[in-house]
DNA sequence: TCAAAAGTGTTGTCGCTACACCCATGT
DNA sequence: ACATGGGTGTAGCGACAACACTTTTGA
């Protein structure tokens, strides 16, 4: 790749977000320079001159997985002057929403280590990255109940139990299991596959996809989704 | 005042909207500089090396208003390469509710005119910004549901009238006179001043003021505002 | 046969919608 | 007296919360 400029008063922050096992994970990266060396961190990056402000974050996913098509939106742009020690530095925030079964991780060179974390578990953070992730987290929390993005955290086929726990985890709430059923169905946005999970030493559970079209359809009519 | 460093890669924009007479308004000026001279604009506006991003808007708004104390959010950062003619700017957006007769316009260095324009009737605006509005415009229309913001657009006093307009304005419907009060009423978080408006040829009505004190106990106790 | 999760209906409550008339005031 | 906006009640419907048992499967 030729050389290309970066500009350096501004910078991207990435919050990854995904789920696993019942829990909430985002990934970090330990420091492998200065300043906050050994902390962890937001995987970030600089955005070069000839690079749209919205590709920079995108090209930092696709470099640290391989995966592209990745649900990605800004969650805000943090810009006190003391935010960064060496010198001003701007940075725009955004949170993606993957399939961690998906995501093969490649360390990058600012990086000795890097970790999927439980949102309930993360340790202290480099700079202001722990504000930078908390605004992630409530953007996330507040973006799930109206807009269906959580299908970004689930596997194309899924189970409705499968479903309900994200939604649980996610919003940190517990909902019960016939009105949750009930209501998700009634949406007309999921589609039974007619596939069933196997090998599971208990009753298996019917399968279904985010039915896109359908979902669309509706926006058309006016609809609003709300969970 | 000392002569300070202007960052300039990147800059804030200011979407100032305001009520008056049954219409949403917005503050343009018209551009009297080069590139895009004589088009309108939003105005906007550099940051300083040693200010927090968050101030320059709050800074610019003061300086054209000599108000102080002014609801403002962030709506979001837009950084298409092409997005400025003359170089890459990277630009964050704000935008901002007043009581447009609180508020005495002072035309800056760039603009030639300045103007209160309905939302409706937007002309041409110089470089993205007809993007940027439309981004402030749906960011101030999907808050107002979630967030008692709209008293911010009303004078301290007002009646229930008057707060059925700014909502179906702001919203773009019509509500039902009567459930529109037994709902807004039924929240708690508007004060009777015992006062009522005088001098019109019609009825007098009850004015009421925000109550941000029960507000923010009914917050802490987990009430959600929605309208 | 046991353990573990899947799947399924009914009832009460509350909030929303729709709808029409009398009241107070200034001219 | 009239024009103008202020102010009020009720009834039906639909969405939501609360609640417990039977079914399927593998071990």
């Amino acid at each position: 790749m030729a050389e290309r400029t970066e500009i350096d008063n501004f910078s991207i922050d990435c919050v990854i977000f995904g789920y696993e096992k019942g829990e909430l994970k985002a990934l970090f990266i330990k420091r492998s320079t200065e300043p906050d060396f050994g902390k962890m961190a937001l995987p970030g990056g600089f955005v070069y001159l000839d690079e749209d402000l919205d590709a920079a974050p995108m090209r930092r996913l696709h470099e640290m997985s391989g995966l592209t098509d990745i649900y990605m939106k800004q969650v805000g742009t943090f810009g006190r002057t003391d935010r960064y020690p060496i010198r001003r530095v701007v940075t725009v925030v955004y949170y993606a929403l993957v399939r961690i079964s998906d995501y093969s991780v490649t360390i990058g060179q600012d990086a000795s280590e890097i970790h999927w974390i439980p949102v309930t578990q993360v340790p202290e953070l480099a700079f202001d990255h722990r504000e930078l992730f908390d605004a992630a987290l409530q953007t996330l929390q507040s973006q799930v109940h109206i807009d269906p993005i959580i299908f970004n955290l689930l596997p194309d086929e899924f189970s409705l139990s499968d479903l309900q726990d994200v939604y649980e985890t996610v919003t940190m709430q517990t909902f019960d299991k016939r009105n949750f059923r009930r209501k998700i169905l009634r949406l007309n946005i999921l589609k039974y596959t007619g596939r069933k999970y196997s090998s599971v030493s208990h009753r298996v559970a019917r399968t279904y996809t985010f039915d896109k079209q359908a979902y669309n359809a509706m926006l058309q009519k006016g609809f609003m989704f709300s969970v």
